[in-house]
RNA sequence: CGGGAUGUAGCGCAGGUGGUAGCGCGCGUGGUUCGGGACCACGAGGCCGCAGGUUCGAAUCCUGUCAUUCCGACCA
C-alpha cells in the first residue's frame, strides 16, 4: 500500500481492473479453487482457515450472550417450507430441490435448505411450552444453497457456509433487544477482530428479509465503493409464530404467540477481507484473523546456523501462542517474500547471516512494509507489539476510508450526479415510499442500504421526490 | 434469466486460410545461487471442455451442450 513498486506480476492491479484483481488475489493466496459444480466452490486450507478463525471468535462471543449451538437436517420438506407466505416467496425462486431418494421418486420433494427458520420453527414449536422454556437461544454453524444466477467466489455462491442463530422470547421487547444485541456483536467483531469498519441501520421494507418485521444490517465499504452486506440480524415479531404454531403458556396461565429473531453472517467475510484490506501484492489480513501470523524466512539457508536459528525463532513463536510457520524451501528470498505476501501472512522475519552475526532479525510489516530491527532475545514481544500495532493501524485506514466516502445530497440531481461519481455511500433524506427506492435504483442501480441508528436532518425532503421526509437513509451501489 | 468474452499440459497463453500440438512459468533430478519472484543442464506432462455433424483427415469449419468470467436483474 505504502509501496507502490509492484513485485508481482500475475496479480492485475486493483487500478487497473478491480474485479480482476479480486480473482487473481483469490486465486494467488489459494484461498479457494473452482469446483466441478456450477456456483460451487473448494475453500482451500488459507481459506478455510480464516473461516475457521471467524468461527472459533464469533462462536464464543455468541455463548458470551447465552447461545447454544444445535445442527439442523438439510433438507426441508416442501410443505414445512411454505408456512409461512412472505418466506417462501422470498426464497422459492433460488432452492434446489431433491425429488428422489436412490431411484424412487420421493413423495414430497425436500428442499435444501437456503436458511433454516422453518426447521427451527417446527422444533421450537414441540419444545416450547411455557414461559419457563424462554428464551431458546439456539444457533448453528451449516452450508446452505441458493440456486444463483451468477456467483463469485466467496461474495455469492451456490452453496456458502454461514451460521444462523434462531431465538425464541416471550415478548416482542426481548425479541428486538436480542435482534439488536445480536448486531452489535457482528459490528464489535467486525471492528475488533477483522478491522473493518461498519455502518449499521435497518433495513427498508423493501430489502428486508422475507417473513421479517424487521431487518438490521451491518454494511462494510468495498474500495470499488461498493456497499458490501455483510451480517444481518432480523426480528420476526410473532409472524412465524403464528404460521407454526409456536405458543407458550404465560405466568397468567395465558395462551401466548412467541417472538423470534434470527441472525446470519457468512463466508462473504472473507470477501469483505480481501477486498478491504488487500493490495497489489495480495491478501493482506489483520493479525487476528490471520491464518498464519508470523513467517520466518532464512536467508542464505546454507550458511552456517542460519536455518537453526529460524527454526529456533519458529519455534519460539509458536510456544508463544502465536500463528507461525517457516518457509525453508529452497526458493530464493524474493520468492518466499512475494509468497508470504500474496498469502496475507502478517508479519514476516527475515534472519540470514548478517542478522546472525549482529544478534538481531528483520520483522516487516504485511501492511506497510514497514521494517523493524529486533534483537534475538526480544522477537516475541516485538512481535506482539507489532501485530498490535498493525491491527489497529489496519482499522484506522479501512474506517478513515469509510468516513472519506460517506457523502450526502439533498436534492436528486446532486444525488444522481454523486452516486455516479463519487463511490460510496451517499446520505440522502427519504420520505418512507418504495416508489422512491425504486426509481432511484432503476436510474442509478443504488439501493437503500440502510437507515443508520445515527439519525441525522440534513434536509426536510425527500431526495428522491422532495416531499417531506421522514428519515435519514444511507444509498448505495451493492454487491 | 438476458447480453458479451473465454475453454488447448498444474497455471498463463500461441496455433485458427483443416494434415494429428507448441511457448513461458511451474513440476522432477543434479549442480551453482540466496537481503524483493536467481541460473544452467537433463527430463516428465495434453486423444486441444464435452457430444454430435461436415471431411480421406478437425484443436481449427458447423450445431448443440457444459463450465468459467465480465455486465445487468435476484440474493448473505
Amino acid at each position: 500500500m505504502a509501496n507502490n513498486k509492484k513485485f508481482v506480476e500475475e496479480i492485475t492491479s486493483r487500478e487497473e481492473d478491480f474485479t480482476q484483481w479480486y480473482t487473481d488475489v483469490v486465486k494467488k493466496a489459494e484461498l479457494m479453487s473452482y469446483s466441478s459444480v456450477k456456483g460451487c466452490m473448494v475453500i482451500k486450507p488459507n481459506g478455510y482457515a480464516i473461516w475457521e478463525n471467524i468461527q472459533k471468535d464469533l462462536d464464543k462471543r455468541f455463548k458470551e450472550t447465552g447461545v447454544e449451538n444445535v445442527y439442523m437436517p438439510m433438507f426441508i420438506p416442501e410443505s414445512l417450507l411454505q408456512k409461512e407466505k412472505d418466506h417462501v416467496e422470498g426464497f422459492a425462486p433460488e432452492v434446489a430441490w431433491v425429488t428422489h431418494g436412490g431411484e424412487e421418486e420421493l413423495q414430497e420433494r425436500l428442499c435444501v435448505r437456503p436458511t433454516s427458520e422453518t426447521l427451527f420453527c417446527d422444533l421450537y414449536k414441540d419444545i416450547i411450552h411455557s414461559y419457563r422454556d424462554l428464551p431458546k437461544c439456539y444457533n448453528q454453524w451449516c452450508s446452505v444453497v441458493r440456486w444463483e444466477k451468477t456467483t463469485r467466489p466467496f461474495l455469492r455462491s451456490s452453496e456458502f457456509l454461514w451460521q444462523e442463530g434462531h431465538t425464541v422470547h416471550a415478548t416482542y421487547e426481548d425479541a428486538e433487544a436480542r435482534t439488536i444485541q445480536m448486531l452489535d456483536v457482528y459490528v464489535k467483531f467486525a471492528k475488533e477482530v477483522l478491522a473493518i469498519p461498519m455502518v449499521k441501520g435497518q433495513k427498508t421494507d423493501k430489502e428486508k428479509f422475507a417473513g421479517a418485521e424487521a431487518t438490521y444490517t451491518m454494511e462494510a465499504l468495498m474500495p470499488d465503493g461498493k456497499a458490501l452486506q455483510s451480517g444481518t440480524s432480523h426480528n420476526f415479531g410473532d409472524g412465524f409464530a403464528k404460521a407454526f404454531g409456536i405458543q407458550y403458556t404465560d405466568k397468567n396461565n395465558k395462551l401466548q404467540y412467541a417472538y423470534q429473531t434470527s441472525w446470519g453472517l457468512s463466508t462473504r467475510l472473507i470477501g469483505a477481507l480481501i477486498m478491504v484490506h488487500g493490495d497489489d501484492a495480495g491478501l493482506c489480513l489483520p493479525p487476528k484473523i490471520a491464518p498464519v501470523q508470523v513467517c520466518v524466512i532464512p536467508i542464505q539457508q546454507k550458511k552456517e546456523g542460519v536455518l537453526d536459528k529460524a527454526g529456533e525463532i519458529y519455534e519460539e513463536l509458536k510456544a508463544a501462542g502465536i500463528r507461525a510457520s517457516i518457509d525453508d524451501s529452497d526458493k530464493s528470498p524474493g520468492w518466499k517474500f512475494s509468497e508470504a505476501e500474496m498469502r496475507g501472512i502478517s508479519l514476516r522475519i527475515e534472519i540470514g547471516p548478517k542478522d546472525l552475526q549482529a544478534g538481531k532479525c528483520v520483522i516487516v510489516r504485511r501492511d506497510n512494509r514497514d521494517k523493524t530491527e529486533c534483537g534475538l532475545d526480544e522477537i516475541v514481544e516485538t512481535v506482539n507489539l507489532l501485530m498490535n500495532n498493525m491491527q489497529t493501524d489496519m482499522y484506522d485506514r479501512a474506517k478513515e476510508y469509510l468516513d472519506s466516502h460517506i457523502d450526502s445530497a439533498t436534492n436528486y440531481g446532486e444525488f444522481v450526479d454523486k452516486i455516479n461519481k463519487n463511490p460510496g455511500f451517499i446520505k440522502g433524506m427519504w420520505c418512507g415510499d418504495v416508489a422512491c427506492e425504486e426509481k432511484i435504483k432503476e436510474e442509478t442501480t443504488a439501493t437503500s442500504r440502510c437507515i443508520p441508528f445515527e439519525q441525522e436532518k440534513i434536509a426536510d425532503t425527500c431526495v428522491c421526490c422532495g416531499k417531506p421526509a421522514k428519515k435519514l437513509v444511507y444509498w448505495g451501489k451493492a454487491y
